[in-house]
DNA sequence: CACCAGGAATGTA
DNA sequence: TACATTCATGGT
């Protein structure tokens, strides 16, 4: 066992149930609904606690705009009182819009955009705005569930902490995460979000 | 009023 | 490629 697995070993012993939230996120299987609102929830949460992004989720599912096909319809202004409790919800509304409005006229579904490769998958999400590296890799491996290692503020400074690496760039730290685990997508799901409980309890 | 919260976009060497 | 600076809001 090389030093990643053994510490994902010993993060999943220290919290043998995630929180709430990674319950959602780590949950298999999926349903497309859930898939989307992992979407939603990857734009909103950005800047903010996932206490705030849940009420907004909650807002959104019960005016019906909890979905791609939904949000892509609607003027991003509908979505204002809506989300309005994650901040910034002016820029956040068009990002949800111009996501959606991508996914929905490229691809018609979830399901559908999968099938595509992983690479070129990324560059597309890239070039949307609002989607930065974080949020592209947290939504191809929690919506789309490709392979890909999700890397947060909390994994750089764990793998500081715990002295992984001599980088700590984000395309360094992915790289060896990559490399030295096997690519399972459950795998990843879990270990970045053990890794996030690990980082918010200290 | 200060500070926090799972960033992204742009500029610079 | 990597690091620094700038921008943008509501909750506590």
């Amino acid at each position: 066992m090389n030093s990643l697995e053994k510490l994902y070993w010993k993060l999943k012993s220290k919290y043998p149930q995630l929180h709430q939230q990674w319950q959602l996120w780590c949950k298999w299987p999926k349903t497309e609904k859930e898939k989307e609102e992992i979407i939603i929830g990857a734009i909103l949460t950005q800047r903010t606690n996932w206490q705030n992004v849940e009420k907004a989720i909650n807002n959104l599912r019960n005016a019906h705009l909890c979905s791609l096909c939904d949000i892509k319809q609607v003027e991003p202004k509908m979505l204002y009182p809506l989300i309005k409790p994650v901040g910034f919800y002016r820029t956040k509304a068009e990002y949800l819009r111009e996501i959606s409005k991508f996914i929905v006229e490229k691809y018609r579904h979830l399901a559908k955009m999968a099938q595509q490769n992983l690479f070129d998958l990324r560059k597309e999400l890239l070039s949307l705005r609002g989607v930065g590296k974080e949020t592209a890799d947290s939504i191809l491996l929690y919506a789309l569930e490709k392979p890909i290692f999700v890397i947060d503020e909390y994994t750089k400074r764990l793998a500081q902490k715990e002295g992984l690496s001599s980088q700590f760039s984000y395309d360094a730290l992915q790289k060896l995460f990559e490399a030295q685990l096997k690519k399972e997508v459950r795998l990843f799901q879990e270990f970045h979000a053990l890794i996030v409980i690990e980082g918010k309890n200290h």
